[in-house]
DNA sequence: ACTTGTTTTATACGGTTGTTTGGACGGTGG
DNA sequence: CCACCGTCCAAACAACCGTATAAAACAAGT
């Protein structure tokens, strides 16, 4: 049975490749922690860098069926998509429980693309930024230019992606009170969606005191009245 | 003069240690790019592990007196403030002409932080940090919790960040003729910028036609976005 | 029981790494 | 002139890395 040992040498290589990077993990240390021989990963996979590639797929291949899309009934509202996959997107990028050293394989994925990438972009990434597109069609104008929508797209994943690239720099610059009492996956998927959905005009937006004695401003007062926020 | 090899290997080091990871660099191919002999960095450092914490410091602190922050006349609208902000922001995380190892640096530093970290956040990132945070106490009321204005601040830290860790990505999202197109940093910084102020009510949303000629949206007024409600 | 093919083991090899060392060089004060 | 001191250098060291190999253990078919 070469199935059990090959599946524990990948998921070994997957923890220890996460948190040492690819040269400091040592292809010693990913057999100890597999319990194989060392002569294991060139038996079967030959070489290290082919033993990451593959342990990069099966990361990502294991945390897809981990953490599911939400199936949304055809007449869900496109704000209450967003709340949901901004939910999921950030389960995904902190990580479960005890498999958190996916995300972070990823991560390291991400910052320096490698070989694994472009399977990783085509696999994981675009499909995914493609529901997230979709619901922002549903939200904008329909002549939105592509690339405006791209962009709203970006920056709605890239403050997922600060909590899991800037979490501990962020805990230290808060302190650890307010870190454990208001970011929680929950509270924080909610900011991220109040603030992508005040973006995006539908809901109220943060500072609508100034802006109501702001400039006259022919865009801002044609657009979202004021709901009756004045503090 | 040994103060001259000292500032050419803390230089070296930095570009090495950007581009490489601290164990991917080699304390060979830093002295030979700084033009010293091998043994100088155990002379001047007496550690590779020192030679990276002095260089990493030596890195951010003459990135300050790089970009500086511009000096706003006090009574500059916040919203030209946060513009400016996010641009000089965008500028430092995507590097200057010639010396973009040095962002790629703290970028290391920021994912996974080691002792040069604490140093860094406190000379760093928090007075930055506490600039943004005052420009957005101009704009939201002035009964906001704290905890908002914080987040508030890593929403709009966090989309520079996302064309930082993620630029090469996104660039295989979208293909090489948009990225060249609409991905200049000031096109990003305007778009940071513009989705930002929206969020904050001082510009109008993105989805405002939509929002104020579509049919009926209960969720608009009742369900999701109401503000009555408080977390 | 014997052969055949697969999997596992122990061990060895060449190369690279961080670090050390002993001494050469070049000014400076006595 | 000489001893001194900070600086630099070439060479060597021990440790560890990824990889290769040959033999042992095993499974299964005949």
């Amino acid at each position: 049975m070469s199935d059990d040992t090959q599946q524990r040498l990948l998921e070994a290589a997957g923890r220890v490749f996460a948190d040492r990077g690819y040269r400091d993990a040592t292809v010693r240390e990913i057999c100890a922690e597999a319990d194989v021989n060392l002569a294991a990963v060139n038996y079967y996979f030959g070489d290290k860098r082919r033993l990451y590639i593959e342990a990069v797929k099966c990361a990502h291949r294991s945390m897809i069926e981990q953490v599911p899309m939400p199936e949304w009934p055809p007449e869900t509202p496109p704000q209450e998509r967003l709340q949901q996959f901004v939910r999921t997107l950030l389960n995904r990028m902190l990580g479960e429980k005890n498999v958190g050293w996916r995300p972070r394989l990823m991560l390291r994925e991400v910052i320096e693309p490698t070989e694994a990438c472009r399977e990783l972009v085509d696999q994981y990434f675009r499909p995914h930024f493609e529901i997230l597109l979709g619901i922002l069609r549903q939200i904008v104008p329909a002549d939105t230019p592509p690339q405006v929508l791209h962009q709203l797209g970006f920056s709605v994943v890239g403050q997922c992606l600060f909590y899991r690239v800037a979490g501990e720099i962020a805990g230290m610059m808060i302190g650890p009170r307010e870190h454990a009492a208001y970011y929680s996956r929950e509270q924080l998927a909610d900011h991220i969606s109040r603030v992508s959905l005040a973006a995006l005009g539908c809901v109220a937006p943060f500072g609508s005191v100034s802006f109501a004695r702001g400039p006259a401003d022919p865009l801002s007062t044609s657009s979202v009245g004021d709901p009756a926020e004045q503090n």
